[in-house]
DNA sequence: ACATATACGACTTTTTTAGTCGTATATAAT
DNA sequence: ATTATATACGACTAAAAAAGTCGTATATGT
Protein backbone atom coordinates (compact mmCIF):
# COMPACT_ATOMS: atom_id res chain seq x y z
CA UNK A 1 0.00 0.00 0.00
CA UNK A 2 1.02 3.76 -0.53
CA UNK A 3 4.04 2.64 -2.74
CA UNK A 4 5.66 3.89 -5.65
CA UNK A 5 6.04 2.02 -8.53
CA UNK A 6 9.16 1.09 -10.07
CA UNK A 7 7.40 3.15 -13.31
CA UNK A 8 8.08 6.18 -11.57
CA UNK A 9 10.83 5.33 -9.57
CA UNK A 10 12.92 4.50 -12.68
CA UNK A 11 11.81 7.65 -14.40
CA UNK A 12 13.28 9.60 -11.27
CA UNK A 13 16.35 8.23 -11.73
CA UNK A 14 16.47 8.20 -15.00
CA UNK A 15 15.97 12.21 -14.97
CA UNK A 16 18.55 12.69 -12.46
CA UNK A 17 21.05 10.59 -14.39
CA UNK A 18 20.13 12.38 -17.45
CA UNK A 19 20.00 15.49 -15.71
CA UNK A 20 23.77 14.91 -14.28
CA UNK A 21 25.26 14.17 -17.91
CA UNK A 22 27.03 17.50 -20.09
CA UNK A 23 23.96 18.95 -21.39
CA UNK A 24 24.04 18.16 -24.69
CA UNK A 25 24.66 14.85 -24.82
CA UNK A 26 22.33 12.38 -25.48
CA UNK A 27 22.20 9.26 -22.91
CA UNK A 28 21.02 5.73 -24.21
CA UNK A 29 18.46 3.98 -22.59
CA UNK A 30 20.61 1.27 -22.54
CA UNK A 31 23.48 3.35 -20.69
CA UNK A 32 21.35 3.92 -18.04
CA UNK A 33 19.83 0.54 -18.31
CA UNK A 34 23.90 -0.45 -17.38
CA UNK A 35 24.45 1.50 -14.59
CA UNK A 36 21.81 0.98 -12.54
CA UNK A 37 20.42 -2.72 -13.95
CA UNK A 38 16.85 -1.84 -14.66
CA UNK A 39 15.60 -3.97 -17.60
CA UNK A 40 16.75 -2.40 -20.86
CA UNK A 41 12.80 -2.90 -22.40
CA UNK A 42 11.19 -1.65 -19.32
CA UNK A 43 13.25 1.78 -19.16
CA UNK A 44 12.94 2.10 -22.76
CA UNK A 45 9.45 2.53 -22.64
CA UNK A 46 9.17 5.08 -20.00
CA UNK A 47 11.63 7.10 -21.72
CA UNK A 48 9.52 6.92 -24.80
CA UNK A 49 6.58 7.51 -22.40
CA UNK A 50 8.74 10.83 -21.33
CA UNK A 51 9.68 11.95 -24.84
CA UNK A 52 6.25 11.64 -25.98
CA UNK A 53 4.96 14.33 -23.36
CA UNK A 54 7.74 16.43 -24.35
CA UNK A 55 10.24 15.79 -20.90
CA UNK A 56 13.06 14.16 -22.59
CA UNK A 57 14.10 14.69 -26.22
CA UNK A 58 14.85 11.55 -28.38
CA UNK A 59 17.37 11.23 -31.09
CA UNK A 60 16.94 7.57 -33.38
CA UNK A 61 19.04 5.42 -34.69
CA UNK A 62 22.94 4.70 -33.94
CA UNK A 63 24.21 7.10 -31.95
CA UNK A 64 20.92 7.98 -30.39
CA UNK A 65 19.28 8.49 -26.97
CA UNK A 66 17.41 11.35 -24.98
CA UNK A 67 18.34 14.30 -23.65
CA UNK A 68 16.00 17.11 -21.47
CA UNK A 69 13.61 18.59 -22.86
CA UNK A 70 12.43 20.42 -20.21
CA UNK A 71 14.39 21.95 -16.97
CA UNK A 72 13.27 19.62 -13.52
CA UNK A 73 12.80 22.66 -11.66
CA UNK A 74 9.63 23.67 -13.96
CA UNK A 75 7.80 20.46 -13.57
CA UNK A 76 6.45 19.01 -10.26
CA UNK A 77 6.10 15.19 -8.97
CA UNK A 78 1.98 15.52 -9.75
CA UNK A 79 2.78 15.94 -13.50
CA UNK A 80 5.15 12.97 -13.79
CA UNK A 81 2.79 10.64 -11.73
CA UNK A 82 0.22 12.18 -14.20
CA UNK A 83 2.00 10.83 -17.19
CA UNK A 84 2.95 7.46 -15.70
CA UNK A 85 0.20 6.28 -13.82
CA UNK A 86 -2.58 9.08 -14.58
CA UNK A 87 -4.74 10.77 -11.78
CA UNK A 88 -3.64 10.55 -8.24
CA UNK A 89 -6.60 9.25 -6.04
CA UNK A 90 -6.14 7.13 -2.84
CA UNK A 91 -9.36 5.58 -3.11
CA UNK A 92 -11.11 4.68 -6.25
CA UNK A 93 -14.28 7.08 -5.60
CA UNK A 94 -11.40 9.71 -5.50
CA UNK A 95 -11.43 10.09 -8.93
CA UNK A 96 -14.36 8.34 -10.69
CA UNK A 97 -17.49 7.73 -9.08
CA UNK A 98 -18.53 4.23 -9.53
CA UNK A 99 -18.63 2.92 -5.91
CA UNK A 100 -21.24 0.64 -4.65
CA UNK A 101 -21.63 2.79 -1.38
CA UNK A 102 -22.83 5.92 -3.36
CA UNK A 103 -23.85 8.21 -0.37
CA UNK A 104 -24.00 5.67 2.41
CA UNK A 105 -19.98 5.98 2.68
CA UNK A 106 -19.32 7.70 5.76
CA UNK A 107 -15.77 8.68 5.00
CA UNK A 108 -15.56 9.72 1.29
CA UNK A 109 -15.46 13.14 2.36
CA UNK A 110 -12.58 13.43 5.09
CA UNK A 111 -10.63 10.64 2.49
CA UNK A 112 -10.74 13.19 -0.13
CA UNK A 113 -9.70 15.77 1.87
CA UNK A 114 -5.85 13.54 2.77
CA UNK A 115 -6.22 13.28 -0.79
CA UNK A 116 -6.13 16.87 -1.54
CA UNK A 117 -3.25 17.18 0.90
CA UNK A 118 -1.16 15.00 -0.65
CA UNK A 119 -1.73 16.07 -4.04
CA UNK A 120 -0.76 19.59 -3.24
CA UNK A 121 2.13 18.30 -1.06
CA UNK A 122 3.25 16.70 -4.65
CA UNK A 123 2.46 19.81 -6.18
CA UNK A 124 4.47 21.64 -4.64
CA UNK A 125 7.75 19.58 -4.75
CA UNK A 126 9.85 19.97 -8.19
CA UNK A 127 11.42 17.31 -9.77
CA UNK A 128 14.95 18.71 -9.43
CA UNK A 129 14.06 19.03 -5.85
CA UNK A 130 13.73 14.90 -5.73
CA UNK A 131 16.37 14.38 -8.11
CA UNK A 132 19.02 16.56 -6.63
CA UNK A 133 18.32 20.21 -7.73
CA UNK B 1 -0.45 3.66 -7.36
CA UNK B 2 -0.33 5.31 -4.23
CA UNK B 3 -3.95 3.51 -3.09
CA UNK B 4 -5.73 3.01 -0.14
CA UNK B 5 -6.43 -0.91 0.65
CA UNK B 6 -9.76 -1.71 1.18
CA UNK B 7 -8.64 -3.29 4.37
CA UNK B 8 -7.75 0.07 5.57
CA UNK B 9 -11.25 1.48 3.57
CA UNK B 10 -13.25 -0.71 5.41
CA UNK B 11 -11.75 -0.59 8.88
CA UNK B 12 -12.31 3.61 9.00
CA UNK B 13 -15.74 2.63 7.44
CA UNK B 14 -16.60 0.37 10.47
CA UNK B 15 -14.30 2.68 13.02
CA UNK B 16 -16.93 5.41 11.91
CA UNK B 17 -19.86 3.66 12.18
CA UNK B 18 -19.09 1.94 15.42
CA UNK B 19 -18.47 5.35 16.67
CA UNK B 20 -21.69 6.88 15.52
CA UNK B 21 -23.42 4.80 17.62
CA UNK B 22 -24.62 4.84 21.16
CA UNK B 23 -21.54 4.50 23.40
CA UNK B 24 -22.27 0.90 24.91
CA UNK B 25 -23.78 -0.53 22.08
CA UNK B 26 -21.85 -3.80 20.65
CA UNK B 27 -21.87 -3.83 17.09
CA UNK B 28 -21.61 -6.98 14.98
CA UNK B 29 -19.76 -7.11 11.87
CA UNK B 30 -22.66 -8.54 10.63
CA UNK B 31 -24.74 -5.73 10.73
CA UNK B 32 -21.88 -3.19 9.70
CA UNK B 33 -21.35 -5.27 6.47
CA UNK B 34 -25.06 -5.23 5.56
CA UNK B 35 -25.20 -1.63 6.05
CA UNK B 36 -22.21 -0.86 3.78
CA UNK B 37 -22.27 -4.04 1.76
CA UNK B 38 -18.62 -4.80 3.01
CA UNK B 39 -17.94 -8.79 2.75
CA UNK B 40 -18.59 -10.14 6.15
CA UNK B 41 -15.55 -12.54 6.30
CA UNK B 42 -13.23 -9.82 4.98
CA UNK B 43 -14.47 -7.34 7.77
CA UNK B 44 -14.43 -9.99 10.46
CA UNK B 45 -10.71 -10.47 10.39
CA UNK B 46 -10.32 -6.59 10.31
CA UNK B 47 -12.29 -6.19 13.01
CA UNK B 48 -10.63 -9.18 14.93
CA UNK B 49 -6.76 -7.40 13.75
CA UNK B 50 -8.40 -4.41 15.50
CA UNK B 51 -9.77 -5.23 18.88
CA UNK B 52 -5.97 -7.64 19.22
CA UNK B 53 -4.65 -4.51 19.70
CA UNK B 54 -6.93 -2.77 21.26
CA UNK B 55 -8.53 -0.26 19.15
CA UNK B 56 -12.00 -2.33 19.51
CA UNK B 57 -13.08 -4.36 22.34
CA UNK B 58 -15.13 -7.67 21.44
CA UNK B 59 -17.77 -9.96 23.21
CA UNK B 60 -18.25 -13.04 21.62
CA UNK B 61 -21.18 -15.52 21.66
CA UNK B 62 -24.70 -14.41 20.57
CA UNK B 63 -25.37 -10.97 20.85
CA UNK B 64 -21.76 -10.21 20.62
CA UNK B 65 -20.18 -7.75 18.58
CA UNK B 66 -17.40 -4.91 19.09
CA UNK B 67 -17.25 -1.63 20.51
CA UNK B 68 -14.76 1.45 20.78
CA UNK B 69 -12.05 0.20 23.44
CA UNK B 70 -9.86 3.83 22.57
CA UNK B 71 -11.64 6.79 21.46
CA UNK B 72 -10.67 8.08 18.55
CA UNK B 73 -9.12 11.24 18.79
CA UNK B 74 -6.14 9.34 20.66
CA UNK B 75 -5.11 7.17 17.49
CA UNK B 76 -3.42 8.71 14.88
CA UNK B 77 -4.01 7.10 10.75
CA UNK B 78 -0.04 5.93 10.87
CA UNK B 79 -0.87 3.55 13.97
CA UNK B 80 -3.68 2.11 12.06
CA UNK B 81 -2.09 1.44 9.07
CA UNK B 82 0.68 0.10 10.98
CA UNK B 83 -1.74 -2.57 12.79
CA UNK B 84 -3.13 -3.43 9.11
CA UNK B 85 -0.61 -2.92 6.56
CA UNK B 86 2.68 -2.55 8.24
CA UNK B 87 4.99 -0.22 8.32
CA UNK B 88 5.14 2.32 5.51
CA UNK B 89 7.24 3.32 3.13
CA UNK B 90 6.58 4.27 -0.72
CA UNK B 91 9.60 2.59 -1.75
CA UNK B 92 10.68 -0.72 -0.60
CA UNK B 93 13.88 0.59 0.51
CA UNK B 94 12.16 3.10 2.85
CA UNK B 95 11.56 -0.05 5.10
CA UNK B 96 14.30 -2.45 4.53
CA UNK B 97 17.42 -2.56 2.43
CA UNK B 98 17.34 -5.17 0.13
CA UNK B 99 17.87 -3.15 -3.17
CA UNK B 100 19.93 -3.92 -5.94
CA UNK B 101 21.10 -0.30 -6.29
CA UNK B 102 22.58 -0.64 -3.26
CA UNK B 103 24.53 2.82 -2.60
CA UNK B 104 24.56 3.26 -6.36
CA UNK B 105 20.71 4.63 -6.52
CA UNK B 106 20.82 8.13 -7.10
CA UNK B 107 17.39 9.28 -5.89
CA UNK B 108 16.80 7.47 -2.04
CA UNK B 109 17.71 10.53 -0.08
CA UNK B 110 15.03 12.53 -1.80
CA UNK B 111 12.17 9.70 -1.83
CA UNK B 112 12.86 9.06 1.69
CA UNK B 113 12.43 12.98 2.13
CA UNK B 114 9.07 12.46 0.54
CA UNK B 115 8.18 9.12 2.60
CA UNK B 116 9.05 11.35 5.69
CA UNK B 117 6.62 14.05 4.68
CA UNK B 118 3.46 11.64 3.98
CA UNK B 119 4.46 9.88 7.47
CA UNK B 120 4.11 12.79 9.09
CA UNK B 121 1.32 14.37 7.81
CA UNK B 122 -0.71 10.67 8.85
CA UNK B 123 1.07 11.57 12.07
CA UNK B 124 -0.36 13.70 12.73
CA UNK B 125 -3.90 13.36 11.30
CA UNK B 126 -6.30 11.16 14.00
CA UNK B 127 -8.39 9.30 13.78
CA UNK B 128 -11.32 11.18 15.02
CA UNK B 129 -10.78 14.12 12.52
CA UNK B 130 -11.20 11.22 9.11
CA UNK B 131 -14.36 9.62 10.82
CA UNK B 132 -15.97 12.96 10.95
CA UNK B 133 -14.95 14.24 14.94
C1' DA C 1 24.73 -3.32 -45.57
C1' DC C 2 25.20 -3.40 -40.78
C1' DA C 3 25.18 -2.16 -36.04
C1' DT C 4 22.72 0.36 -32.85
C1' DA C 5 19.21 3.06 -31.34
C1' DT C 6 14.14 4.49 -30.52
C1' DA C 7 8.92 3.17 -31.07
C1' DC C 8 5.30 0.38 -29.82
C1' DG C 9 1.76 -3.29 -29.41
C1' DA C 10 0.95 -7.81 -27.47
C1' DC C 11 1.96 -10.90 -24.29
C1' DT C 12 3.51 -13.46 -19.84
C1' DT C 13 4.97 -13.64 -15.17
C1' DT C 14 5.02 -12.15 -10.58
C1' DT C 15 3.28 -9.89 -6.68
C1' DT C 16 -0.20 -7.88 -4.06
C1' DT C 17 -4.78 -7.38 -2.72
C1' DA C 18 -9.32 -9.15 -2.08
C1' DG C 19 -12.25 -12.48 -0.89
C1' DT C 20 -13.76 -17.40 0.58
C1' DC C 21 -13.94 -21.76 3.23
C1' DG C 22 -13.81 -24.59 7.08
C1' DT C 23 -13.58 -25.23 11.73
C1' DA C 24 -13.28 -24.03 16.62
C1' DT C 25 -15.05 -21.56 20.51
C1' DA C 26 -18.02 -18.46 23.30
C1' DT C 27 -22.62 -17.14 24.93
C1' DA C 28 -27.59 -15.87 25.11
C1' DA C 29 -32.10 -17.74 24.61
C1' DT C 30 -35.25 -21.53 24.52
C1' DA D 1 -28.93 -29.63 26.57
C1' DT D 2 -29.75 -27.77 22.16
C1' DT D 3 -29.89 -24.20 18.98
C1' DA D 4 -28.85 -19.83 16.98
C1' DT D 5 -25.65 -16.33 16.60
C1' DA D 6 -21.47 -14.30 17.34
C1' DT D 7 -16.14 -13.86 17.37
C1' DA D 8 -11.38 -16.21 16.25
C1' DC D 9 -8.31 -17.79 12.99
C1' DG D 10 -5.56 -20.53 9.66
C1' DA D 11 -5.54 -22.07 4.91
C1' DC D 12 -6.91 -21.42 0.62
C1' DT D 13 -8.47 -19.29 -4.08
C1' DA D 14 -9.49 -15.52 -7.18
C1' DA D 15 -8.83 -11.15 -9.08
C1' DA D 16 -6.30 -7.17 -10.06
C1' DA D 17 -2.22 -4.53 -10.53
C1' DA D 18 2.51 -4.17 -11.47
C1' DA D 19 6.68 -5.79 -13.58
C1' DG D 20 8.93 -7.62 -17.14
C1' DT D 21 9.51 -9.89 -22.00
C1' DC D 22 9.03 -10.60 -27.03
C1' DG D 23 8.63 -9.43 -31.64
C1' DT D 24 8.77 -6.34 -35.11
C1' DA D 25 9.12 -1.83 -37.35
C1' DT D 26 11.75 2.26 -38.22
C1' DA D 27 15.50 5.69 -38.03
C1' DT D 28 20.46 6.81 -38.51
C1' DG D 29 25.58 6.91 -38.14
C1' DT D 30 29.57 4.27 -39.91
Amino acid sequence: MFKITRKLEYALIALRYIQGQSEDKVVSAKEISGVYRIPLQLLAKILQELSKHDILEATQGAHGGYKLKKSLDQMNLTALIKILEGPIGIMDCSIDTKCVQLDICNIRKPINRVNDAIISMFDNLTLSEITGI
